[in-house]
DNA sequence: TTATATGTAACTATTATAGTTACAAATATA
DNA sequence: TATATTTGTAACTATAATAGTTACATATAA
């Protein structure tokens, strides 16, 4: 299973897109995730250096530098997941079997189409999209 | 990352599915996945439990239910990891806050789909199609 | 009867994750 | 200006997952 980030980055995204003009500090938005602050900071720290939001030093909040609609799961996704693969392959398999020598190119064509699926199907919904399951 | 058990998985599969006249041991196989021999019989025993092969204690080898054209990433994939869910979500948002409140259902309505176009393009893969892969 | 293989429990090492404390630096407020 | 508050980040801790390893009972093959 997938870590718990791609959730508490979403949920804080649209806190602030929610109350463009109040200012919620990461101690207001720790306690709507139910976390302490500095996991807020710390996610929020990624998606600052994504580009996906402003937030200074010892002023109170962050604002989205972009419109709710103009920002995918898949922009919030990568901005909190460091590692490019989705599925891991195991380390030096013998070269001298058949199977070991090609096993790696194989698995990673394959295992490439899954996650561009996967990437597809984030990228197709926006921030805005999830905050539309909120009115009902 | 995603473990590497599918990986393994799919190579002791192979193996398997390329010698169908050979009686490939966990050991054999461990060193053309380069690792232990216990770790080849524990991903076996995943896959046996799954019902894609059959095994048994004492006689060398294992055999496929299946010909590897019936067989799909999702039904190895499904073996090998226990979760049912690909995205984890954060535990007991606060339901005095309207976002907290209504969050885990968003996400989980969010998640659900892209948990889905994950697993029909690994559906739509079958182990003869990563074999393919080896005949350039 | 002896050797070999599977199946599985138990233990270890490593790593990722998330929570926490602490604090410097920046900003806001009185 | 002085004080309080907040962000940003380092550092530490606890927990869990993963993969590797040893050990061994049981089943099968030679």
């Amino acid at each position: 299973m997938i870590n718990s980030r791609l959730a508490v980055a979403i949920h804080i995204m649209i806190l602030i897109a929610s109350n463009p003009l109040e200012h919620m500090s990461s101690e207001f938005i720790a306690k709507s995730v139910n976390t302490n602050p500095v996991v807020i900071r710390r996610i929020t720290s990624m998606l600052k250096k994504a580009g996906l939001l402003t937030s200074h030093a010892g002023r109170t909040g962050a604002k989205l530098t972009k419109n709710p609609e103009d920002i995918t799961l898949l922009d919030i996704f990568k901005a909190v997941e460091p590692k490019d693969e989705l599925f891991a392959i195991h380390e030096n398999p013998n070269p001298n079997c058949p199977v070991g020598k090609n096993i790696q190119s194989a698995l990673d064509s394959t295992f490439t189409r899954v996650q561009k699926a996967m990437e597809d199907e984030l990228s197709s919904q926006s921030l805005k999209d999830v905050m539309g399951h909120f009115l009902q």
